[in-house]
DNA sequence: CTGAAAGCGCTTACAG
DNA sequence: CTGAAAGCGCTTACAG
């Protein structure tokens, strides 16, 4: 293995020198620069970081903790988005995909402890609160959050979320919609509730029985959809619902399955709407569907900055709106 | 930062029986063991990762380098499969996610050269050939291989894969299939096509006539399914197929609303069978996708494997095969 | 069973 | 602008 001091001995110079051209340090003959250069070039040589990390005492690592994350192709986009913005920053992130409070956690957090990460994202695959205590590495919590709070916090803000696509929702005349919601032990479910509701009331619309939940869990904890037990009486009221805003892009396909059964076409008959734009579903499906989508990217990208600057701010919750993604569902 | 020299120092040992105890060396004295694990444990201590790879000329890393294979959930697998496995094997994988030829793919090389990698593996979103030439870490290739050889790769047995779950069509007793395949420069497209028409063959069925490219692409090179235009045309044939095999899920959904489209009922009217088992998809459709699913999980772990005992083993290309799962759509 | 010495490949701190 | 010395925290090689 090539090091500097070889490098030293080839270009007649002292390995301290070799060590500030790489460095970039500007206090070097330009001649001597460009002979050390030349000689790297020609070596293809580059510095150890094992080496680095240690005379420096600075990793450079970032420690990214997916729980499941990796799981969805959505929450796929925070990783990628932390990814770049380590780049940018000239830091590197090591990724760990483990399942909350197993094995694989505790492999995690000592590999990055090993590694002496400066600092470390935990994300989760959707919006929850999580209990992190015994943690030696800072921390960023990205799509969780800590209920005793302290932690730094980067979470979509479902309130808002809900509450302006409902806004569109009602600006396009629709208005007896209803909202298919998410169980309510999940975070997003009750906050979206409100959006959804206030948003009507703001418009002199009472939405507050338009609420209903139409996801259900298995004995072993699996969502089940149950659009098509709830539409048919729904849809044969007298009042009947002209949207179905759906908690999630998975329960409005199953919304899409449920109309074609009772003869609506998507669209025409009747609106739906959703959160997520998750991909390739919601562009997919026929008519594409028009979602809010949650700037996974733009979140990753911001916990990692907030993880390199982490001792400059003071810890908080910061909570991201989205865009909305039109196609054709209404 | 505690190290080795300050647990001697407290535990009135030297630096060397420290070390001896961290790496399970059983030439210890018990009670000088338990009094130094009783200080690591107390202290919170962990070997920096740093010094060891520094002093033992050793880095433990194996890269793991995607083209844009952290975008689709099926081939998430493939990473958590080598995870798992670099896990099993005391190795500590380092992932970058790329775009082929791009800078970021640079990067990628340098970091994991400067880590001293012994290894990487290198994954495609879908099986195809690349070029690899200008690398000095050694690699084994995932989902795709190179045109010239002398690598390891591991991809899926695509001829394999479409003659067996067009023998379970055809004793299932469906005698007029159809293939609407992926464009022909996909490399998994003609392998596919043979396995369908040589089962057919097998059988004593002609099933030569029966391809057809149901997938193009637009002027951003994006796929554009149009099975809603094909379908049209072969459904109305007198002796209309009564199975449409697909070249991919996403497809399959395609056909899915062709079909609703045409009034005709998936399962009952003709059956659909496809190729992924892409998730949540093939799950959400209705009826329940049947599919053959390639195994990304294991190929992963075997790639992670093959990448450790790199030289152990000649280069060679391992071909797997699928597992069929079993829904209603056929 | 234990330990003193050397050294992995760099950067730091200092002296010219 | 350049370089000699020290040392980051471990493991190796060797000697008891």
């Amino acid at each position: 293995m090539i090091t500097q001091r070889e490098i030293a001995r080839r270009a007649r110079t002292s390995l301290k020198t070799v060590s500030r051209v790489i460095n970039r340090d500007p206090l070097v003959n330009a001649e001597t620069r460009a002979r050390i250069e030349a000689i790297i070039g020609e070596l293809g040589y580059t510095p150890s970081q094992a080496a680095r990390m240690m005379r420096s005492q600075k990793s450079n690592v970032i420690g990214f903790i997916s729980d499941r994350v990796a799981t969805t192709s959505s929450s796929i986009e925070l990783i990628r988005g932390a990814q770049d913005a380590a780049w940018k920053a000239g830091k590197q992130m090591m990724l760990f995909n483990v399942e909350r409070n197993s094995e694989t956690e505790r492999h995690a957090e000592e590999q990055l402890a090993a590694f002496r990460a400066e600092a470390v994202i935990y994300a989760t695959p959707y919006h929850q609160s999580v209990d992190r205590t015994a943690t030696r590495i800072p921390c960023v919590l990205l799509n969780c959050f800590d209920a005793v709070g302290g932690y730094h916090a980067i979470v979509p803000d479902d309130y808002r979320l809900a509450y302006e696509l409902t806004s569109i929702i009602l600006d396009r005349s629709y208005r007896r919609p209803v909202f298919l919601n998410l169980p309510e032990d999940i975070v997003a479910a009750p906050l979206r509730a409100r959006g959804f509701v206030e948003a009507g009331a703001a418009r002199g619309l009472d939405l507050s029985g338009a609420v209903h939940t139409a996801v259900v869990r298995d004995s072993a904890g699996a969502p089940v959809f149950i659009a098509d037990h709830i539409l048919p009486g729904l849809m044969a009221a007298a009042a009947r619902p002209d949207l179905i805003l759906c908690g999630q892009d998975m329960l409005a396909m199953n919304v899409y399955f449920a109309l074609a059964d009772l003869g609506l076409k998507v669209g025409q008959d009747v609106g739906v709407a959703s959160f997520d734009n998750l991909h390739p579903i919601a562009k997919m499906l026929q008519p594409g569907l028009s979602t809010m989508a949650l700037p996974y990217y733009e979140m990753g990208a911001a916990a990692m900055f907030a993880a390199i600057e982490l001792d400059t701010h003071p810890p908080g919750i910061v909570r991201v709106s989205g865009r909305f993604v039109e196609r054709a569902s209404f």
